[in-house]
DNA sequence: TATCAATGTGTCATTTTTACACTTTCAAAT
DNA sequence: ATTTGAAAGTGTAAAAATGACACATTGATA
């Protein structure tokens, strides 16, 4: 048998981003419409394609990532291995594949990836791989190609499952933001209501928020005062073994 | 390009299992040795292997797991994908695929798999494919084939961080164990001493426990009261949207 | 200057957590 | 029979965290 030229696309296994945004009202995740490659049906899917046989998985994911939808160096963790060997089972899938790949029969397992932006750092935009990339609302996702409605659902409920351990909400804000928007944020991914009042008193007592003692302007309300995150002191309270930033 | 035939083996991808036990003393795994396949260090592995292209990924980790050790019929959770292409770099490595695998050169990207059994339930044995399997002492292993070390130590982790939210140490100890038993494996997992008192209410107060009113025999010492886990109290619990199973 | 919309704030009762030491029980040894 | 060793089992008080709950403040706009 001979041997693999390195830099070939490995026919089985490939990466997919589940790249998640907040736009101050409901949470987002970040699609895209491969219509440029004939992609029959009007699903939507995640970013993802087949890894070369000379990438790590991580930066299979980030390449991947920014072929399809120009996002970069943005830190993206492993959620895990999607590999039933009917995954590509719709006609549909496999013509699409057709059209991209050498071997759209193989089997594929593909590994996925989650990731927290700041929505407005990301301005979506066509690629040559793919016809549009966009923000859609998570609530309101019901379908997506292949397997990747499946993905979506592990994605949240890891992202679930983080968020009540480790302070990685504030990825999803801009730098500087209110503790109503930070508030809302925990809602919407914990998926049930948060009492302002105790919602404020626990977040502000974890140390690891900075009031940058300036107003919102323009608002038609009272403005809020905003807020940052205090990355250093989080570290530091991390490195000395403090871990209770739940919640 | 020809069409795979599907119950090949799929030379990229492959399974790996950390199975963990506890002996009442400390967390425990299983590693196997496969020196009738000429490995040539003394280092043990992980059991795994390559996958058939016609199993998903949890069908191939109960199969490769039996095969290897002949454990079958356990609930293996996912770790997540480990796929460095430099993960076989040593020649050793490269030396004894070759005499498992049609192509010792090909990247391979591994689905690692974890479990928690009791390890009474399972007496170590040979089998075709591996010289010996046996329990080895987490704490005194530090270094394993392959990337083998390092996946167990992602595993170790998971564990920890799960451990402390969902009852699942009662699968490392037999039917009935004492509380002393349970207190120990807690201390194993999270790698810390906890109050013996403490630790005691916490557990009891998750009202999971049901106290078997018998009475541990032939200890030279006073005897414990014997404990088992109450599934069906914990499925009622959960299944009432409690969740505050933590520790 | 009145209205609207969202911000921001405190207390009390309950529950949970933490720290901490001595008595009990059985087997084994004397 | 008695002693000894080894682990089991048990309670309390102080501190911290949680959960429930309502009204005054602010700025923009009409």
């Amino acid at each position: 048998m001979l041997k693999k030229n390195q830099s070939e696309l490995n026919p089985n296994v490939s990466v997919d981003c589940v790249i998640f945004g907040f736009d101050m009202e409901n949470l987002t995740v970040l699609l895209i419409d491969r219509g440029k490659n004939k992609y029959p049906g009007s699903r939507m899917a995640l970013p993802g394609n087949l890894i070369y046989n000379d990438e790590n998985l991580d930066e299979a994911a980030n390449r991947v990532l920014e072929e399809l939808t120009g996002l970069n160096n943005i830190y993206l963790e492993q959620l895990g291995a999607f590999g039933d060997p009917n995954r590509i089972c719709k006609e549909s899938d496999r013509e699409w594949l057709k059209s991209i790949r050498a071997e759209p029969e193989a089997r594929v397992i593909t590994i996925a990836y989650v990731s927290l932006v700041q929505i407005s750092d990301y301005t979506p935009h066509a690629s040559s791989f793919a016809q549009s990339a966009g923000w859609a609302l998570v609530k309101e996702i019901h379908e997506l190609a292949f397997d990747h409605y499946e993905i979506l659902q592990a994605a949240k409920e890891k992202l679930k499952e983080k968020i009540k351990i480790q302070p990685i909400g504030f990825n999803l804000l801009p730098e500087k933001f209110t503790l109503s928007q930070l508030h809302r944020l925990y809602e919407s991914v914990l998926d049930k209501p948060l009492d302002k009042r105790n919602f404020r008193r626990k977040i502000l007592k974890l140390g690891i928020l900075t009031n940058l003692k300036e107003k919102q302007k323009g608002v038609p309300h009272k403005p809020s005062e905003l807020y940052k995150f205090n990355e250093e002191r989080y570290l530091e309270l991390s490195q000395t073994g403090y871990d209770n930033f739940g919640f």
